[in-house]
RNA sequence: GCCGGAGUGGCGGAAUUGGCAGACGCGCUGGAUUCAAAAUCCAGUGCCCGCAAGGGCGUGUGGGUUCGAGUCCCACCUCCGGUACCA
């Protein structure tokens, strides 16, 4: 009768455990205490529940907590959910439904099933990021955001207030100034393009957009801009690149975020474009090289300065403020044309259709600051306005893109490199003679008095040179762009922020804040959630007592736009440790007593953008003193994809899903657990297989049955179970589990653990007796794992209390390897014989050992002894000749 | 193109710093138990030759270093993920 059922015996102990709340974390780790943060990325709870990659990485951080609880350690282990989304809202358009109610469902059935997994979450700190009290600390964030300026020369964010007004901007009036001080905002408004639907009427995210036209219905859509909030993310680009070397994350991530941020060095140059050129230069060489360029200048950044006497043209990009005044009239109506097409174009189409270059003349020339020469300048779309300068000096020997578009428009190649010496001579002709490009480095040539320089000497020179002249300086750019952070939306945080309107309802152009005590600003309620057909966010359907509060006698229109999703899973790991908090975000003493997170375990698609986000709020909150670390997340770790069994990935479409609930129906959580875990190494990508889960099933059955006598009609303990002192090879099976399976855990090595185990219980199904003091220690060290069967089995052992703070089993080296080993002898490399010698011999008991070996003995006898390599307890090698 | 990761039995995977390749599991084969089956237990299982003893081959490919290479070096191939005119 007591078999093994997981279908009874979980369920019992997941409600032990919630009534006993025997996960509870401490508010703060004991005096002396060691701390244990792990954190799961919370999910979005979708509609279709959990999917069989959720429970991985959960499951690696479960069982990294529950044995940190059995070293001793304070553990913090909270989950939540990340519950903005727009199937929410797209639910409430058609249905008429408000948001809330369905993802309150599925919150509803995402954590019945996570509670169904046995997870060791302390419940009592769920928070979801919908939650109004959640919210309002957001908005507080985006308060924090708002109120701070980016100091460069301190490369730190100050509040607003210290900010001091030059006098050149105070000298314009109270206006001016207030807008300049606006502008220096990590949160600041500017207009960027959105994707409006007319026929939907409603603004799109990019996603929903395919070629053009919208993913539901096919209608067209149209670019165009709109108010938006941006967050000043590249303020901190340094940083966020300089800080990764902090971190304990796999090289391939940070490589990731470091080609996300994209700093890459060179120079900015001035290239003349009014009358004068020796005179523009002689009064440069005494102001120096200023800050902003003058409307005398176009202004390029390249990373090749070497290559400036290469520079055969110019391009700037269609958006280029200079584009109208540069273009002749005789080219006025192409480039309108040409400009007027690429503002049509998605930034996608215009990198889809990048294989052919277009562009065209302004009729505008203007002149290299080393040379004097007269440059061409093109207007062109492969330069993009948002890098840079928006503008390039284009050198087509030595730059692909430059070769390509010169080729086409027939504009000269001057080489102005020699190759290397690994290019071959012919190939180095055609490079000289402009018919290959070539971009290595190499030795100037035609240029000037800089001819013989190598690439790296030239760079450093040249921008000495052009900085000292006043005509260039060294620069640094990023490919790090500002994050657009509002979205047209109805389900997200609403902005704490006011516009002030004049006396016939207009926006006068200055904004203001929600005072914090007036936080949470909640969403207002709508009638129905349909598009008003505007391209004005949803909000503006709030009624009038929402849309317009007065303040002071003064009316404000209510910001309407929304925060997109990543808000709300910027800074949830902080809200965790103290969710509860009426007065502030987190409390500081908990959040220095907790902080970092010591391991964060998701899906690497947030490699890139999540985490990037995080850190930048956590540094701005680090400069406003909120938080007491630079970087949020010590060590992380990304879960691999698991696929369906067909070698696929998991999606309806393929028909390959496996649900999580139907595997626990068959073979319980415990064995969902182990299975995940015993797949194969948590980082990797790998096949679902259901017979795999047979199998760990399997051993949770020969676990139990090590334990339970299956044949008594009550739970009773299997007959065999001794108080007896476990034999020399039983207690050496023993400590060598536990060595093992301590180790595996620390190393994130969970499938090797498993394996471990079962070898563990292999040995002791073959012996007459088990002794207690091998079993129970098995039982604590397989709890972390599958906690359900080993509770039910600690119980059966007759103990009454949950083993979750049991302490964990220690070893005993001495006992934790077998008394002798047996090592291979080889003969010139080749296996011959083994040997058996005591553990810990040294290198001539080993030697003597397999010299002894007759068939050692009479492969190397009468021959002569080359080299022997003996390596105590790995291996003898006879390396003979004759 | 660039960046990152990976190629090991029929399958998932293991192998510390260069030291017995294939732990553990699945599958397969045989056996015990059973009237029979399920369940359970035991044994075997990289490939090739051989009745066997034994021998040969073997970690994507080709070279190299070494007494010894899955592991280190060089050149390449394939697959997966990310990214893409970033000057």
């Amino acid at each position: 009768m007591p078999r093994y059922n997981p279908a009874v015996i979980e369920p019992k102990w997941q409600a032990f455990w919630d009534q006993n709340k025997t996960f509870a974390a401490p508010t703060k780790p004991a005096e002396g205490q060691a701390k244990f943060y792990a954190l799961d990325m919370f999910p979005y709870p979708s509609g279709n529940g959990l999917h069989v990659g959720h429970p991985e990485g959960y499951t690696a951080t479960d069982i990294m907590c529950r044995a940190a609880r059995m070293q001793g350690k304070a553990v913090m282990h909270p989950m939540g959910f990340d519950s903005f989304g727009l199937p929410a809202e797209e639910h409430a358009i058609k249905t008429g439904e408000h948001p809330r109610v369905q993802t309150e469902q599925n919150i509803d059935t995402f954590r019945r099933q996570l509670k169904m997994l046995g997870f060791s979450y302390d419940w009592d700190r769920e928070i979801a990021t919908t939650d109004v009290e959640y919210f309002r600390w957001t908005q507080w964030i985006f308060l924090q955001l708002y109120d701070t300026w980016f100091d460069e020369r301190e490369q730190r964010g100050r509040s607003i207030g210290e900010l001091e007004v030059p006098e050149h901007v105070a000298e314009m009036g109270d206006d001016f100034a207030r807008t300049w001080v606006d502008e220096q905002r990590l949160a600041f408004q500017s207009e960027a393009p959105v994707n409006w639907c007319p026929a939907l009427g409603t603004v799109l995210a990019n996603e929903e957009v395919i070629d053009g036209k919208s993913e539901r219905g096919g209608h067209p859509v149209v670019r165009m801009p709109l108010r938006q909030w941006m967050l000043r993310i590249t303020a901190y680009a340094e940083r966020l690149e300089k800080d990764l070397e902090l971190l304990d994350w796999s090289e391939g991530i940070k490589a990731l975020q470091r080609n996300w941020i994209g700093k890459s060095t060179g120079a900015e140059v001035d290239f003349f474009i009014g009358d004068d050129f020796e005179a523009w230069k002689t009064s440069r060489a005494k102001s120096g090289y200023p800050k902003k360029a003058g409307a005398d200048v176009l202004r390029i950044y390249t990373t090749r300065p070497d290559t400036l006497y290469g520079a055969t043209y110019m391009v700037i990009a269609p958006e280029h403020p200079y584009v109208e005044r540069l273009t002749t009239s005789e080219n006025a109506e192409e480039v309108g044309k040409y400009c007027e097409a690429a503002a049509m174009k998605s930034d996608l189409d215009r990198t889809e259709l990048a294989k052919d270059k277009t562009g065209v003349f302004t009729g505008s020339y203007a002149v290299n600051p080393v040379n004097g020469e007269q440059v061409p300048i093109w207007v062109a779309d492969y330069v993009l306005i948002s890098y840079g300068t928006g503008a390039i000096m284009a050198v087509p020997a030595h730059d692909e893109r430059d070769f390509e578009f010169a080729e086409k428009f027939d504009i000269p190649i001057q080489a102005v490199i020699q190759p290397g010496k690994h290019i071959a001579d012919e190939d180095a002709k055609k490079i000289l003679a402009g018919k290959v490009v070539y971009t290595e480095p190499g030795v100037a040539i035609n240029s000037g008095e800089y001819d013989g320089l190598k690439t790296d000497g030239f760079k450093k020179k040249i921008a000495a040179d052009l900085s000292a002249g006043g005509l260039g300086r060294e620069a640094v750019n990023y490919k790090l762009r500002d994050w657009l952070f509002s979205r047209q939306r109805f389900w997200g945080e609403p902005f704490p922020i006011l516009h002030e309107l004049d006396e016939d309802g207009n926006k006068t152009g200055h904004v203001i804040a929600v005072d914090e005590s007036d936080l949470p600003v909640d969403l207002p309620h709508l009638e129905d959630f349909k598009p008003h057909g505007r391209p004005e966010p949803p909000l503006d359907k709030a009624p009038e007592e929402w849309l317009y509060p007065v303040i002071d006698g003064v009316k404000y229109k209510r910001e309407t736009n929304t925060m997109p999703q990543w808000a709300g899973s910027c800074w949830y790991y902080l809200r965790f440790l103290d969710p509860k908090n009426g007065e502030a975000a987190v409390d500081p003493e908990i959040e220095k007593a907790w902080m970092p997170v010591d391991l964060y375990v998701g899906g690497a698609e947030h490699a890139v953008l999540h985490l990037l986000y995080a850190r930048f709020w956590h540094k701005v909150l680090y400069d406003r003193g909120v938080v007491s670390m630079p970087e949020p997340f010590q060590k992380l770790v990304n879960q691999g994809m698991i696929l369906g069994e067909n070698n696929e990935k998991m999606s309806k479409s393929r028909g390959n899903v496996i649900n999580p609930d139907d595997v626990v129906k068959e073979y319980g959580a415990d064995s969902l657990r182990l299975y995940e875990m015993f797949m194969g190494p948590l980082e990797a990508t790998k096949p679902w297989n259901m017979q795999g889960v047979s199998g760990v099933y399997n051993f949770l059955g020969r676990a139990w049955r090590l334990v339970v006598d299956e044949r008594a009609d009550k739970l009773a303990l299997a007959g065999n179970i001794t108080d007896a002192e476990p034999t020399d090879a039983q207690a050496r099976t023993l400590h060598k589990t536990i060595k093992a399976v301590t180790e595996d855990i620390a190393g994130l090595s969970f499938n090797t653990a498993i394996a471990r185990m079962m070898e563990f219980v292999n040995f002791f199904t073959k012996q007459k007796e088990v002794p207690r003091a091998c079993v129970e220690p098995f039982v604590l060290l397989l709890s972390p794992f599958a906690p359900h069967i080993a509770e039910e089995l600690w119980h059966v052992l007759g103990h009454r209390d949950t083993l979750a703070y049991e302490a964990w089993p220690a070893f005993e080296a001495s006992l934790a390897q077998d008394e002798s080993v047996e090592i291979p002898v080889q003969v010139n490399g080749k296996v011959k014989a083994k040997v058996s010698v005591p553990a810990g011999a040294d290198k001539d008991a080993t030697e003597s050992a397999a010299r002894s070996d007759a068939k050692v003995a009479e492969l190397i006898g009468g021959k002569d002894l080359v080299k022997l390599i003996v390596v105590p307890g790995k291996l003898v090698n006879f390396v003979v000749k004759g």
